[in-house]
RNA sequence: GCGCCUUUAGCUCAGCAGGAUAGAGCAACAGCCUUCUAAGCUGUGGGUCAGAGGUUCGAAUCCUCUAAGGCGCACCA
């Protein structure tokens, strides 16, 4: 039972259950001042229902409310504050997170259901784009969030490796390529391939069926065609794993597109079967004028397939695969029309687990304010990026801990860490105008601020030489704001994983950095005999919950750096 | 044209199951390292919460309209 439970019971019997409990406790919030007192609870809507002014009201509930673990109830105006008693309250905080250290906040609403998440898919033979840094960190969190709330997450890397555009590739690689070339550079030979077919395309219209041509050969199992796609994937696969190392994010699938190639017919078979399979215009579409959509293209009129055929498919294999409680796409916001088609379209073929599937959508990353475009060459490659986020991350270590030991590897989860963090920080909705200067940041609301601050907290632990022993509540007035955070984590965790929001945890382990580095300015933590012991535990909870908050977000938290 | 999203400090953003004086970071300026990692802390300045209506005891938060911007709308993904 947590504080904000034990306030709401407590209102629950002093107004002799005239109001819910669940509104009670919706109605409780936390005081926009400290002094204030840590819940307060509204009085306005009970003045109706009691017929007394809420001021009136909030005075007789400060008489009758009473617990141990509440210290005292103050009316103030309409509001009543309650203040915990805090040195019971903390030992309860610390003791529970140093109990359970990594399991703080663990919990098991998820009861095990399968969550596959659609997430990275970068498209092969390109170069992996800032764009694709987006899905991969937000879709990695969430599933360590999910795991972290009782979920089996299912890492699906859904690679970009079908389509028209390899078609294009395919045909630009046997006019201008050079196998030479490409054997030793591949994804950038290749995108410079790409990019001079679209030059092309612009005088010579004809080039655009020439690509579909082979696309089409390609999906037909033509040798030569098949053969190049082959290589161009090897290649890139190998590529984005080193990238992936990186970051330390794997998968449990790289089932890309191509993956669904022969699982397509039954789809349209069943579409078919079903009548909702139209020809407009040569090509066969899903009419979706009831759910006022657009309709949903399911074969060119060259016969291929597109990109809602092949996600179709892909819906469909992983219910069966999975029995999904939950499937996940992050995917771009410029997608949500094709999200919505392929719902309405499943349930349309009275598939009803379509209702549990969600496009987890995120804003652009976009350069100069406008869409990144691979086709005309302007992106930012991340493992440039990321490059020099840690070569960054080298240089501040060499001015400030010269003598630290593995600097490489803590180089790497610092600058790292900085460019994830970056990504995760806002509400994925959120456009971010791409800014290496920003993104490259250490300093204020960033990744290695929080690691900074839990690595300041384990240099204190090793000084005071700490050991876990028996727990002690923290009597220092400038703790109990670092309490009450700490008390909030499980909370936080199970918002994140609810609304698919990774920002929740990274803007908590940011105020828990930020009143941990305000108490270690105000209060010697080693210096009072007495008190060591107990600010210690303190220390040692924040680092279990800031490691652990790290940990959700896909970062690593060094004890130095 | 239709649909979805956005608009809060100079900049980047929190706050949006309505609640007490709208908060951070960056940038600027002024301080704090013979003392636990200064990737830190403290302080100062900075706001018609895009605009107009409405609902409410109470609106940055909910509803409607307007304006500005972004994204999407048939053989790309």
């Amino acid at each position: 039972m947590n504080y904000k439970d034990i306030f709401a019971n407590e209102l629950y019997h002093a107004i002799e259950k005239k109001v819910e409990y669940e509104i009670i406790m919706k109605r409780i919030e936390k005081p926009s001042q400290e002094s204030y007192g840590d819940f307060a609870f509204p009085c306005f809507d009970l003045a109706k229902i009691m017929r007394r002014s809420p001021q009136q009201i909030a005075q007789e509930l400060a008489e009758k409310v009473e617990h141990p673990a509440i210290e005292r109830c103050e009316p103030v105006g309409a509001y009543l504050n309650i203040y915990l008693e805090k040195s019971d309250a903390s030992s309860a905080v610390i003791g529970k997170i140093l109990e359970g250290g990594k399991s703080y906040g663990t919990s098991d609403v998820g009861q095990g259901g399968k969550v596959p998440i659609d997430m990275s898919s970068p498209n092969i033979a390109k170069p992996f784009s800032m764009g694709h840094l987006r899905s991969t960190v937000i879709g990695n969190s969430l599933a360590l969030i999910l795991y972290k709330i009782g979920y089996e997450p299912v890492r699906i890397n859904h690679l970009g490796d079908w389509g028209t555009q390899f078609g294009k590739l395919i045909a630009a690689y046997l006019k201008w390529g050079d196998e030479e070339k490409v054997r030793q550079n591949t994804i950038k030979e290749l995108l410079t391939l790409y990019i001079k077919f679209h030059e092309e395309i612009e005088k010579d219209a004809a080039l655009e069926d020439e690509g579909r041509g082979w696309f089409k050969r390609l999906e037909d199992g033509d040798e030569q065609a098949v053969a190049l796609w082959k290589w161009f994937r090897e290649e890139s696969l190998q590529e984005f794993n080193r990238i992936y190392d990186l970051m330390d994010i794997s998968f449990d699938s790289t089932n890309g597109e191509a993956f669904y190639n022969d699982k397509m017919d039954r789809v349209v078979d069943l579409l078919n079967d079903k009548g909702f399979l139209k020809e407009s215009e040569g090509a066969l579409v899903v009419e979706m004028e009831d759910d006022n959509l657009p309709p949903c293209l399911i074969k060119k009129k060259d016969g291929a397939t597109l990109y809602a055929t092949r996600d179709l498919a892909a819906a469909i294999y992983r219910y069966e695969t999975y029995r999904f409680s939950q499937s996940l796409y992050v995917v771009g916001n410029e997608q949500s029309l094709h999200f919505k088609q392929l719902i309405e379209v499943l349930k349309k073929l009275e598939f009803d687990w379509a209702d549990h599937m969600h496009h987890i959508s995120f804003g652009m990353m976009l350069k100069d304010g406008k869409k990144m475009s691979t086709r005309k060459g302007k992106v930012v490659l991340l493992e440039e990026v990321l490059e020099e986020a840690i070569q960054l991350a080298n240089v501040n270590i060499e001015s400030k801990n010269p003598t630290l030991q593995n600097k490489s590897m803590i180089a790497q989860h610092v600058g790292v860490g900085a460019v994830m963090f970056h990504d995760l920080k806002n509400d994925r909705r959120n456009d971010i105008d791409f800014s290496l200067e920003s993104m490259l940041r250490v300093e204020g609301e960033t990744g290695p601020y929080v690691q900074y601050t839990n690595a300041r907290a384990c240099s204190i632990l090793r000084k005071g030489q700490y050991s876990q022993g028996e727990v002690q509540g923290v009597d220092d007035e400038q703790a109990w704001p670092i309490i009450m955070l700490l008390n909030d984590f499980p909370e936080v965790i199970q918002r994140a994983g609810r609304d698919y929001d990774p920002s929740l945890v990274a803007k908590y382990v940011l105020d828990l950095s930020r009143s941990f580095n305000k108490y270690y300015g105000q209060v010697r933590i080693l210096d009072d005999k007495l008190q060591k012991e107990a600010r210690l535990n303190l220390v040692a909870a924040v680092s279990v919950v800031l490691t652990e908050g790290l940990r959700l977000l896909g970062l690593h938290a060094p004890q130095e750096m």
